[in-house]
Order: C-alpha cells, then sequence, then structure tokens
DNA sequence: GTCTATAATAGGATAGAC
DNA sequence: GTCTATCCTATTATAGAC
C-alpha cells in the first residue's frame, strides 16, 4: 500500500511556495492563509507558534525532501558522474530553471534567522557531505573533496541569487552545467 | 578641497546597514529611525516614498561605491592578479569577512525585488564587466573572460548565502582565496 | 529640516462557536 | 479542524507646529 498523501505535507508546500518568494519577513500570516486555503486560526491550530512554527516546518519538510531526492540518491548506484547529473536535474526542477529562489537563502538573509540558526546549518552541513562522500568515493582526497563539495553549494546558491539580480536565468543553467566538471575535476 | 562630507551619504549608509541585516521586508520604518537618529517625518521628508525610497538611495550609494572602490581598480594600475587581489581586499572588508550578508541579495530576495530590478541588474551587470575586462586584459578570451567573471561574483554571493547558513565564515574567507586562481587560471 | 501627535491600516495572535 | 469575530500591537504614512 502507497503511503497516505497526508493533507499536512500539501499545506507546508504551499507555505513553502510563499516563503520562498517573498521571504519570511515578506510572507504575512494571510498571505499564509490564501496561499493554504486555511483560515488563519485554522493555521494556528497546525502551527501554534505561528509562522516561526509554519517555517520550521517547511525546513523539516525540505530537509526530508532534499535527503529522499538529492543526498540519498548522490550515495545510491551509477558511476558518481551519472549521480551528479542526476542531482542537477532535481536542482533544475526543483528551481524551476533558476525562476525559482532558495528557502535556505530566504531564511538564512530574513530577520528571523536566529531562530533557525540549527536546520539550516543540518541542512547545508548534510549537502556538502552527501557530495563530499560522492568525490571521495570517485577517488578523489576527502580534503579536496570537501573544499569542491562546498563550493559546489556555494555556486548553486550565488547563481540563484544572481539569477534574480540579473533577472536572467542563463547564469543558473550554466553553472548547472558546470558542476560535474568542477566537481569531478 | 576635498568634497564636503554629505550627511545624506551618513544617513544612507546607516538605513544600508539595517537593510543589510534584516532585508528589506525586515526593516521597519521605525529601525531605520532609530539606525538614522532621525523621527520618522524626517525620513519622509528626505525620501518622500518612503521604504522605497531608502533601498533606491541606498542602491544608488552602493553603486556609487562599488564603482569607485571596486570597478575603478579593477580598471586601474597594476598586474592583474594585484587588481584582483585588491577587489579581494575591499570584499573581505566590507562584508566584514563574510559575517555581513549582501544588501543586493537582500533585495533580490525580498518581497519588493520588482520595484528594484533595474539599479540591482545594472550593478551586478557592471560587475562582472568590470572583472571580464580585466581578464581581457590579462590575454583571455573574451568569452572565457565573461563566464569566469560571471561565475566569480556567482561565488562571491554564495559564500556569503553559505557562511550565514552554516554560521561560519571560513567558506567565505576560502572562497575569496581561491578566486585569483579561479579568474585567472 | 526636524519634531510631536495622530491617523489609518495591516499584522500577529486568540476566543469561542460549530 | 475549521470558521467568524475580535483584540492588540506594530507599521506605514501624514499633518502641522517650530
Amino acid at each position: 500500500m502507497p503511503p497516505a498523501i497526508h493533507p499536512r505535507d500539501e499545506i507546508i508546500q504551499r507555505l513553502m511556495r510563499v516563503i520562498r518568494r517573498v521571504g519570511y519577513d515578506g510572507a504575512s500570516i494571510s498571505a499564509l492563509s490564501k496561499a493554504t486555503g486555511l483560515g488563519k486560526s485554522s493555521l494556528y491550530h497546525h502551527f501554534p507558534n505561528g509562522k516561526h512554527d509554519m517555517a520550521r516546518a517547511v525546513l523539516e519538510h525540505l530537509a526530508e525532501f532534499l535527503r529522499a531526492q538529492l543526498f540519498e540518491p548522490l550515495r545510491g548506484a551509477g558511476t558518481p558522474k551519472r549521480r551528479v547529473e542526476a542531482m542537477i536535474s532535481t536542482l533544475d526542477a526543483f528551481y524551476a530553471e533558476g525562476h525559482e529562489s532558495c528557502v535556505l537563502a530566504q531564511l538564512v538573509l530574513g530577520s528571523a534567522r536566529a531562530g533557525f540558526h540549527a536546520p539550516l546549518r543540518m541542512i547545508f552541513s548534510e549537502w556538502i557531505d552527501a557530495l563530499a562522500d560522492l568525490l571521495v568515493d570517485a577517488g578523489i582526497a576527502r580534503a579536496t573533496a570537501r573544499r569542491r563539495a562546498e563550493d559546489a553549494v556555494v555556486r548553486i546558491e550565488g547563481a540563484l541569487v544572481l539569477a534574480g539580480g540579473l533577472g536572467d536565468v542563463g547564469v543558473f543553467a550554466r553553472t548547472l552545467k558546470q558542476l560535474p566538471a568542477t566537481l569531478l575535476g
């Protein structure tokens, strides 16, 4: 039996859509209410501490998504190059070819960033670790692997910022395309 | 005679300090009032359209700063390597070794980004152009130069996001350190 | 140009019925 | 779990004196 689609997940995904577009501070309770189709009180029923709880839930949901769709596949079957390419496909879709900004960046930059320090650090660390492990698997020395993995995440986040700043997603496409070479050498 | 220090510049710098820390949406008029030492009405006297005008002024001020402190020096005297190193020093100081986030990124990600599209694109473009011209000057083919210049800005912005996300400015330091090599080959 | 005072609105959050 | 109604505060913005 396939796992039930929990409506909570659908709610959280809609919350994420708002926060990733306008940021934590730009996302008002009314906007989140409209986006989810839930009244304000219903939102507070699900998230007693309001917006902060919602953003935490979004981060937890995103962490699960990334683990399942990015980090595990990086450790899965196939050649290192194939696995990197799979990550790139997933990222390209997730960020709508560069049109969507990164929820993580939104929460890093928002005024409430202090409240999300731990989950943000965990997600970024896991991402870097998964990439570094893959590179070690590909025969690259651990120290080099770590630097390159970190650099890859840096480039992905930076490309999303620059795509927004230039109003041109080309830079995101080019950055993704270069990733296999910059990672695997 | 040295140019007079316009108090307006001091006001705008203080506005910038707030916006770069908490973002456009996180920066309330009262916070901006406190930071500048001006009453709310005085702020509206200087910036009739409120926060939007303030952010525009911050962007114009930043553009002038970057032109004088970054872009012109990139076209100035000295070997290409020296000029890149000068840019890195300026960036390291401006971003407080990675502890400060980027105003540009804050405005790209904020909910009012549509209102800042033109100045943001102009600043990022000028930055990339200045770097690309330097690389051409160093004997690198224009197409390659452009890609590398774009990649450098991508890395700087990404490193600032990741430094915030990891709570560790090491990644910013490492990224800056690698810049001369990644730019000049 | 700056201030105090004030309006008008939006935001976050809760109470209590269903 | 969801809703309507409501509360309180913060926020944006303006008026008008100095």
